[in-house]
DNA sequence: TATTAACACGAAACCGTTTTCGTAACTTTT
DNA sequence: AAAAGTTACGAAAACGGTTTCGTGTTAATA
């Protein structure tokens, strides 16, 4: 057990002063040749390391990014984590997740939490109850306080910040287009309630897909559940009262879920009923049959926000101008469409 | 775009001084009624809240704690930190998460940055890098300060801390004995290299439950693959040469693909060849068929975890005494298993 | 030799809190 | 009315650094 060694410790037993010390560790040019190498090599052999707290208060920097994310157990989010990691880690960033668990509640307490000195700026994605709420005052708050703010996935434009969405609408797109190339006509939709502003584009793009290839538009082809919940009764009467030969899920779990029923019915997967579900993650490469997926990009589009950002932390702040990036989807085939 | 509002703020508005100020937020019995009132109304007004940092530098408490783990984009994981959170945020802690992404490097670099000053305690699983190189210098230097550790799942009796680990003998035990109870021979093993803790434990369970229902040990229906990743080539030939009628894989993925590889064979699922697979996971419930499995209980552990850190963190450590609890796996049925 | 410049270092302020201790102004006791 | 005790507050040190500025000593210049 041997404590953390301070500069003052360094000091007294060098016998020079504090700010000798500190410096000498800087290699300043205002300190002898000999005095930084006694020091130096005085700090290497205690293994001095300065104390990040007290730099932070001292340069009101932390080098810490904090990450609000809605969900931690969600493959999509945490390719998101990586790419921020990624690049922040090579900033010399920490990065600081806290997880709203889907709630307004947590969401705002996290983020008071980490506004109060913890870190240089937020990157985060609304949680569905602050969607639905439709409060954005939390974030609000911190913005105006000068605290730089990217937003990612699920955004709102209510805020005024840097983001970084993918082009949902054009994912669906990608979808019905490749699904009408294979000659399919019945094309269906599982989505979730437009408060989910993903669905929302998502469910934009199919119908811009449709009309774009002369597909008459049937509601009844729609399906849309109230929550990103499977509701089993939902999709069994969706599918025994429709007739459908393709269908697009706003997510990998309402795929999965509907082409296990669909295998149930007798019916060939890709053959008879072709499918296709947004975010590529684990489910849709094990699936089976494979499910051909629209990539979201998660780590990218980490990548990007922490670029975002710290641009944003590291520039005295001139104008306030704000931008937002949009990623392209791009479409995985696999097994489960022609 | 208005600043953060402190103390110093405060006492030059209301013409006290910073001291009256704290002591007025923090309702001590020293400072009057009217000056409290006064002080607590301006604080609300100005929406003060105080800085982190100095009172982190200033009670050298952060309530911080830091988590490290191999990997985020992972199930399992994943979960774990969940239950930490849970845990952690109900007693007023926040969790920093930094991913050492399987890499001796980066799980250095990373403790060496959070045990200055930036955590009250770690809560952390090795890298597999870490666990071939079988060095913990870093870790005994951090726990060598009294910082207080508690690892879980990949940990290591090299370092004396607290633990906590599921029985992987006793899951992979339960495994075969479910086989063997629905008339199973020839029960597979596959599993990693031996470095990786949990594949060693699990090995040894199989092989303990196989002695205890007297049936013979044979090494070649044990597949030892070299890492995590699915070596195609390996499984092929292991399914064409060996004859099975159950297998254990060591983790999900494994278990799917090796079912996907029978169902191509014309195999029958669970009939003629069962399956049961490590870790619980999102990949099990959802894989056709669906997989028996056996659970670790990824959340309960990281709220074991951090109820033992919180613990450590919070009581003046008296005598240095540490605890491993082991968490019982349980046998998820479904169905890949008679 | 007197003046100036360069060098090497230390004192002290500061970041935003918390907390101990001292004390002026009252109030109570005898 | 003097002594003692309360009350309500402020000064200052401390946490562990960074940084500005001042200064004594030596070396270079006139």
């Amino acid at each position: 057990m041997k404590p953390k060694i301070t500069l003052k410790d360094i000091a007294r037993e060098l016998e020079v002063s504090i700010s000798t010390v500190s410096k000498a560790l800087k290699n300043s040019e205002e300190i002898s040749r000999d005095t930084k190498d006694k020091i130096q090599a005085f700090a290497k052999l205690y293994n001095y390391k300065p104390n990040n707290i007290a730099v932070s208060l001292k340069n009101r920097r932390t080098k810490n990014i904090g990450v609000i994310i809605p969900d931690i157990v969600h493959h999509f989010f945490t390719t998101v984590i990586r790419g921020i990691e990624k690049y922040a880690n090579a900033k010399g960033y920490n990065v600081l997740v806290c997880v709203s668990n889907e709630g307004y509640e947590r969401e705002v307490i996290n983020m008071e939490l980490l506004a109060n000195g913890s870190i240089d700026g937020f990157i985060m994605s609304l949680s569905t109850e602050t969607q639905q709420k439709n409060d954005y005052n939390h974030i609000k708050e911190v913005t105006d306080q000068g605290i730089p703010m990217v937003m990612f996935d699920r955004v709102t434009d209510r805020i005024n910040c840097d983001k970084v969405v993918i082009d949902d609408a054009q994912g669906a797109f990608l979808a019905v287009k490749k699904f009408v190339e294979s000659g399919k006509k019945k094309i269906a939709l599982i989505t979730t309630d437009d408060y989910l502003s993903v669905g929302k584009d998502r469910t934009e793009g199919y119908k811009k897909a449709l009309s774009h290839y002369n597909i008459p538009l049937e509601e009844s082809l729609i399906l849309k559940l109230p929550s990103m919940e499977v509701e089993a009764s939902a999709f069994d009467t969706f599918f025994k009262t429709q007739e459908v030969d393709a269908v697009l899920c706003v997510n990998e779990i309402f795929a999965i879920h509907a082409m296990r029923l669909v295998h149930g019915m007798n019916k060939r997967i890709p053959e008879d009923i072709s499918f296709i579900g947004f975010t590529d993650g684990l489910l849709s490469k094990f699936a089976m049959p494979s499910l051909t997926a629209i990539a979201q990009h998660g780590e990218l589009m980490g990548e990007e926000a922490a670029r975002m950002l710290i641009e944003k932390v590291e520039t005295e702040n001139e104008e306030e101008t704000f931008s937002t990036t949009v990623l392209e989807p791009t479409l995985i085939e696999r097994a489960s469409t022609l």
